[in-house]
DNA sequence: CATATAAGGTTATCAGACAACCTTACAATG
DNA sequence: CATTGTAAGGTTGTCTGATAACCTTATATG
């Protein structure tokens, strides 16, 4: 087993942890291996135990190792990760347009199935970010908020917790960009339109016909990205 | 703020970190508030800085916290915390079928974008899992982590990083629900079907027929919850 | 053979110190 | 006055060494 200096840079535990999950993710070390003593990393790594026993803190905490007092750290088995995505990964277009097209399929499920199992609660509160939508003309960054709160009031009246986890996250994420890199004038005029396109959407779920909401939401979503630039598939 | 002491029991430094955890998500501490200094907290809780250090740094890795060198830790803003799904919430037999719900969506995308944008390399490693599949007769475990990896290099070829990590994430968990719960017998049949899916998925990617791809991976994935007695809106 | 006991190794925790960094206040300078 | 430099104090980051708790293994003991 090899283990380079670690360059003295920013976050050392991170990175140790970093290099040591690479070696368990990659195969370099193999499930039920045990990790060299505290001790004998700290003085290989040229680093300090602490920072090693932080590093090693950090890979349990996201489940690649066991440890046991006396004994040692060990791969754990293959046991899913948690996923975790960074506000920091949306930085450049590629990786923005590519969240908004992971959501599109996700959304207009997400419409289907509400227009199939929404409830009275679930279309009440539709309506009410509708309201919150049109109600005042602090375009900007309201509007953004009420937009996001719409699409999540229509993913949580699908009755399926996941889709209002992933669409929550990833809706909120792409509303946070878009806050932060577009002008109050543009987006004023997306508001305008998306106010249209959310009624459709809304009536076709009140309406209970899952073909017409999933169109719906396809025009709101694909609508969005061309007025967003992006350019997206479509068949 | 209130501190009391800790319990002697085992892992302080996750103790001491839940407790804090409650504090933010309860509402006790707000976002943007600075916790208290790691000596004076080590002081109120009867523990030394290190178990301290620690806790904190399992808020860090938990994105509830945010600490900067030579000012404090602070409470994040909500927004800037990682998206986490944990194994243990896929107990329930709803669970289970609500997150292959979501899963049936992203990878009927998934195998248009793959047919559009798949790369010699990418094909390939399709290629790869095939025969990882009908390589032996170690059905089982074997064979689920082979149906797993498939879908792993199918939502690779979309060349879209979200597919991967989103697919990769979901696909995972349900596998290894699966895996848990099935019979060795149950399983071999369901891998029987799966390859003679997997292998009409993979020729309409080859040639490049998103239409077909799309269609494939929905026969496939009603399919396989069909034998997994899931039922699931269709249309 | 079965059971205690001792020894050594490893993680968990403690204690104290210094380094790196930030903020603030205030003086110096133009 | 506005800007810049500087010093002071506070906080996190890292280092060092030691002790406690715990496990494994080997050895002794009956």
């Amino acid at each position: 087993m090899e283990f380079g200096h670690i360059r003295r840079s920013e976050h050392l535990p991170a990175r140790i942890a970093a290099q040591i999950a690479r070696d368990i993710t990659e195969g370099r070390m193999r499930p039920g291996e045990k990790l060299p003593t505290e001790h004998f990393l700290a003085k290989a790594l040229g680093v300090s135990r602490s920072v090693v026993r932080e590093a090693i803190a950090q890979l349990r905490n996201e489940g690649l190792v066991e440890t046991r007092q006396g004994v040692g750290a060990f791969v754990t088995e293959p046991h899913a990760r948690p996923i975790r995505i960074e506000q920091d990964d949306l930085a450049d277009h590629q990786s923005f347009r590519d969240l908004f097209q992971l959501r599109v399929p996700l959304e207009i499920e997400a419409a289907g199935l509400a227009a199939l199992h929404h409830t009275a609660d679930d279309l009440q509160r539709i309506d009410e970010t509708l309201a919150g939508m049109s109600g005042a003309e602090k375009w900007t960054a309201e509007g953004i908020v009420a937009d996001l709160a719409f699409h999540r009031a229509v993913a949580a009246a699908t009755g399926n917790e996941y889709f209002s986890v992933f669409i929550g996250f990833i809706a909120e994420r792409i509303s946070l960009a878009i806050n932060a890199a577009r002008a109050a004038a543009v987006l004023e005029e997306i508001v305008e339109v998306t106010i249209e396109e959310h009624v459709a959407l809304r009536d076709a779920i009140a309406s209970r016909d899952p073909k017409r909401a999933r169109e719906a939401m396809k025009t709101h979503l694909l609508g969005a990205a061309k007025r967003l630039d992006l350019t997206l598939e479509a068949y």
